[in-house]
RNA sequence: GCGCCUGUAGCUCAGGGGAUAGAGCGUUGGGUUGCGGACCCAAAGGCCGCAGGUUCGAUUCCUGCCAGGCGUACCA
C-alpha cells in the first residue's frame, strides 16, 4: 500500500477503497508467482499426480485413485461404524426433552427432543459414554391448576381412550391457565389499546359517558368510570382489583366492541407519530382478540378471583399430600407419562435414566439445609438465597442471587435442581453433565452450576448448558393463552397425511406397507431436520406449510439421495461385503472426474465431522454434512454413469456409490433420521 | 444499569483469517431413445448492520456504536 501511495494512485481514494485497490495489485503479483512455483514444481518432478496454479495458490495433486481405493475400503470395511471414534473415558449423561406432564407436548418440546437426541448419538460415535437422562416435570403449581380444572369443571368427562387422556389433560391445563389469566388478559388487552390505538383513546370519553348514563350510577361506578378514564387516557395498566364494582367490565365490555368493530368498518390511515411506536396489530386482531374474551366475559370475569382462592387450597392439599389428591394425581400422571412414552417411541428417543421432580424435593430440601449451615446460603428477605456474586468476591452484578427455596418452604425448580445435580454426580458418576434447555434459562443454570461449585462439587464446572432458542410461529410468539401452540400430534399428523399422498404421487409402485413406513420416515425425518438444520441460538420460524414441502435443503433430499444410491446397488446385484473385499484393487480408469473426486472428499469427511459436532455439541454440523454429501452424490450421478460404464470403471464407481450410502446412514443416524432403501 | 444472543441474496438460513462469500425457497429459461425427474443445469439477485483496530490479508478475530430479541431473588 506504501508503494501505492508513493505513486500517487491512492490519491482522493477512501480508506476502504484504497485497501482494495491493494488487495487487487497483491493478488495480481501471487497469481503469477503461484504459476511460477507451480510449473518450476511440476518440472522438478517431485512425485506429485497434478501440479497446478489457481487463484494464487499453488495446488498439488496425489495419486487420487490410490487415495480412493484405500478410502472406500475403509467405509466399506468399517460400516456402520465408519465415523465413529476411540472409546473415552469420560461419562457424560446428558438430560433432554423434559416435558411437563398434564400440559401439552408442543414444538417446543420437539426441538428439545430432536437436539438431545441427535447430540446423544453424536457424543455417543466421538467416544463418550453417554447416558439419557429425561426429568419429567410431575409436580408443580401447572399441575395444580389441571387439577383444579378438571374436579371444578371436568370430573368424568376424560376420554374412554387410554391414548387420548393425556392429549386431553393439556387441553385442561390450557383452559385453567386461560380461566385463571382471564383477568390479566383483559386488562393487558386494554393497555394495548390505550397503547398502541389512537382512535380507540380518542373515543374513551365518549364510552365511558355512555357506560355511566346506561348504569346504575352508584359510587362505586362512579370511581370505576374515573380510573378507567385516567388510565387508558395516561396508557396506564389497569388492575382489576382497583375495580369496585364487578359488573363494570361486563357492561364496559360491550361498548368497547362497539368501538372496535366501527374502527374496523371505517378505518383511519395510520399516520405515524413522534413518540408512538408503530401498532403490533391491525384493527382486524383487535377485535378478533376483543371477540374471543367477550364470550367467556359475564360467566369468567366475576369468578376469578374464586377461583384464585380455590388454586391456592388445592395447592394446599397438594402440600399436605392430602390423600385423595395424590390418588388423583397419580392417576393423572400416567396418563400423560403414557403419552410421553409413546411421542419418544416415535421420535427414537431412549432415556438410560428417568429423574422426576416429585422425587427429589425431599433431598433438595436437605441440600438447602446444608448449604445454609456451611455458611454458602443465607436467609434473606425470608428465603434461602445464595448470594452468588458475594461468594466469589465479584463487584459487577455476574451471577447474581440465586433463591433456593420459597419463603414458606415449598421446593423452587433450583431447589430440586440442586439434588438432582448432585445425584447426578455422586450416584451416576458423571463427569459432564449437559443439559438441553431452553436458552432464557442460562443465566438460571450458571446460578445452580456456581453453587454446586461452593458445594464442593468440582464437576460442576463440566457442566454445560446447551441452550437452544425458541420455536416461533410466523404470526409470532407461541403462547398457551393464545391458544395458538402447535402440538406435536397435530404436526406429525399434518406432516405424516402429506408424506403419504407424495409417496402415492411419486411411487404407487410400491407395495402399501412400504408406503406407508417411507411415509412415516419421510414425514418425521422433515420435522427432524427442519429442527437441526438450524443453529441453536437461532429462532425456528415453524411453518406448516414449509415442513410440508419435501423439496430442497429437506431429509427426503437426502433421503432420495440414498434410495437412488441403494437402487444403484441392488440392479448390479452386488453386496457391501463383495465390494470391500474388491476395494483394494479399485481401478477408476485413467483421472478421477471432478464430481469423483468432490464425492469421495465429502464421503472422507464424516469422522472430522463427527469430532466437530461432538466437540461443539452441534447436530447442525452433521446436517450440513450429510446434505453436502447428497448434493455430491447427485453430481457424481449425474455426471458418471455407474451401471453403464466398462469395468474397471464400473466396479471402482459402485464401491464409491456404496460407500456413499453407508456414510449417508451414518450420517443420517446421528440425527436420528430414517435412510430408506427405496422411497 | 448489567449480562447473553442475533444482524450475510427478495425470504429462510449455512459458512468462515486466505481463491470469484454459498445453499434452499421464490423469479426467469433449459434438461428424460441413460442407474427412478422427490433430480440436475443456467440466469438474475450481496458495502457479509455501521465505524475503527490487529494482520501481508478481515465478511470471519478485537473494541465501540446502531438495530432487534432474551435474561436479570421466592415462574419453570
Amino acid at each position: 500500500m506504501a508503494d501505492l501511495a508513493a505513486a500517487g494512485e491512492l490519491e482522493g481514494l477512501s480508506r476502504k477503497e484504497a485497501k482494495r485497490l491493494a488487495a487487487d495489485r497483491v493478488r495480481e503479483r501471487v497469481v503469477s508467482l503461484a504459476e511460477e512455483v507451480a510449473a518450476a514444481t511440476a518440472a522438478g518432478g517431485h512425485g506429485f499426480a497434478r501440479v497446478e496454479a489457481a487463484n494464487g495458490y499453488v495446488n498439488v495433486s496425489f495419486d487420487a485413485n490410490a487415495m480412493a481405493a484405500r478410502l472406500i475400503g475403509e467405509v466399506l470395511g468399517q460400516g456402520a461404524v465408519y465415523g465413529t471414534g476411540a472409546p473415552l473415558a469420560e461419562q457424560v449423561m446428558i438430560e433432554h426433552s423434559q416435558p411437563n406432564t398434564h400440559k401439552a407436548f408442543h414444538v417446543g418440546h420437539l426441538r428439545n427432543s430432536c437436539l438431545g437426541v441427535s447430540l446423544s448419538r453424536i457424543l455417543r460415535a466421538a467416544g463418550y459414554a453417554v447416558r439419557d437422562a429425561n426429568y419429567i416435570g410431575d409436580i408443580g403449581m401447572h399441575v395444580v391448576k389441571c387439577l383444579w380444572c378438571y374436579e371444578r369443571f371436568h370430573k368424568g368427562q376424560e376420554p374412554a381412550a387410554a391414548e387420548a387422556k393425556g392429549r386431553w389433560l393439556g387441553e385442561v391445563y390450557a383452559e385453567s391457565d386461560a380461566r385463571l389469566n382471564f383477568r390479566k388478559d383483559v386488562v393487558e388487552f386494554l393497555l394495548l389499546l390505550s397503547t398502541e390505538d389512537p382512535t380507540f383513546v380518542a373515543a374513551i370519553d365518549r364510552m365511558l359517558k355512555y357506560l355511566w348514563r346506561g348504569s346504575s350510577q352508584s359510587e362505586e361506578m362512579g370511581q370505576d368510570v374515573a380510573y378507567l378514564l385516567g388510565r387508558v387516557a395516561g396508557a396506564q395498566p389497569i388492575k382489576d382489583e382497583m375495580l369496585r364494582d364487578p359488573g363494570v367490565m361486563l357492561k364496559f365490555w360491550p361498548i368497547v366492541g362497539d368501538q372496535l368493530r366501527d374502527e374496523v368498518a371505517n378505518p383511519k390511515p395510520y399516520v405515524p407519530q413522534d413518540g408512538v411506536p408503530e401498532p403490533t396489530t391491525t384493527p382486524e386482531e383487535r377485535l378478533a382478540t376483543w371477540q374471543r374474551l367477550a364470550e367467556p366475559m359475564d360467566a369468567w370475569w366475576p369468578e376469578v378471583p374464586a377461583w384464585r382462592e380455590e388454586v391456592k387450597e388445592t395447592f394446599a392439599r397438594w402440600e399436605r399430600q392430602d390423600p385423595a389428591f395424590v390418588a388423583l394425581w397419580t392417576e393423572t400422571r400416567e396418563w400423560s407419562l403414557a403419552d410421553f412414552r409413546r411421542i419418544f417411541d416415535e421420535l427414537g428417543a431412549e432415556f438410560d435414566v428417568w429423574f422426576f421432580e416429585s422425587e427429589v424435593e425431599d433431598e433438595g430440601r436437605r441440600i438447602v439445609q446444608d448449604l445454609l449451615a456451611k455458611g454458602i446460603a443465607e436467609v434473606s428477605d425470608g428465603l434461602p438465597v445464595v448470594k452468588i456474586d458475594e461468594k466469589l468476591g465479584l463487584a459487577e452484578p455476574t451471577y447474581r442471587t440465586l433463591p433456593i427455596l420459597r419463603s414458606d418452604g415449598s421446593t423452587l425448580y433450583a431447589t430440586k435442581d440442586l439434588a438432582l445435580t448432585k445425584r447426578k454426580f455422586d450416584e451416576y458418576g458423571v463427569d459432564r453433565a449437559i443439559w438441553v434447555v431452553d436458552v432464557r434459562q442460562s443465566l438460571y443454570f450458571q446460578q445452580v452450576f456456581k453453587t454446586l461449585e461452593l458445594y464442593g462439587f468440582e464437576q460442576a464446572a463440566q457442566a454445560h448448558h446447551l441452550g437452544y432458542e425458541m420455536v416461533r410461529l410466523p404470526e409470532g410468539v407461541i403462547s398457551s393463552r393464545k391458544g395458538n401452540v402447535p402440538v406435536y400430534d397435530d404436526i406429525r399428523d399434518a406432516v405424516v397425511a402429506r408424506a403419504q399422498e407424495i409417496v402415492e404421487e411419486k411411487n404407487a409402485g410400491l407395495a402399501p406397507a412400504a408406503k406407508a413406513e417411507v411415509a412415516w420416515q419421510v414425514a418425521i425425518g422433515s420435522l427432524k431436520y427442519a429442527m437441526l438444520a438450524r443453529d441453536n441460538n437461532k429462532v425456528v420460524t415453524f411453518d406448516l406449510d414449509e415442513a410440508l414441502s419435501f423439496d430442497g435443503h429437506a431429509a427426503p433430499y437426502i433421503q432420495y439421495a440414498h434410495a437412488r444410491a441403494c437402487r444403484i446397488l441392488e440392479h448390479a446385484g452386488l453386496e457391501a461385503e463383495g465390494l470391500a473385499a474388491a476395494a483394494g484393487g479399485l481401478d477408476f480408469g485413467g483421472e478421477l472426474a471432478a464430481e469423483e473426486l468432490g464425492l469421495l472428499q465429502a464421503v472422507s469427511a464424516l469422522p472430522e465431522a463427527v469430532q466437530q459436532a461432538a466437540a461443539e455439541y452441534r447436530p447442525l454440523v452433521i446436517a450440513n454434512y450429510v446434505f453436502d454429501l447428497a448434493r455430491r452424490f447427485n453430481d457424481f450421478y449425474h455426471a458418471c454413469p455407474v451401471l453403464p460404464s466398462a469395468e474397471p470403471t464400473r466396479t471402482a464407481r459402485l464401491a464409491l456409490t456404496a460407500a456413499t450410502a453407508q456414510a449417508l446412514r451414518n450420517g443420517l443416524g446421528l440425527l436420528g433420521i430414517a435412510a430408506p432403501a427405496a422411497m
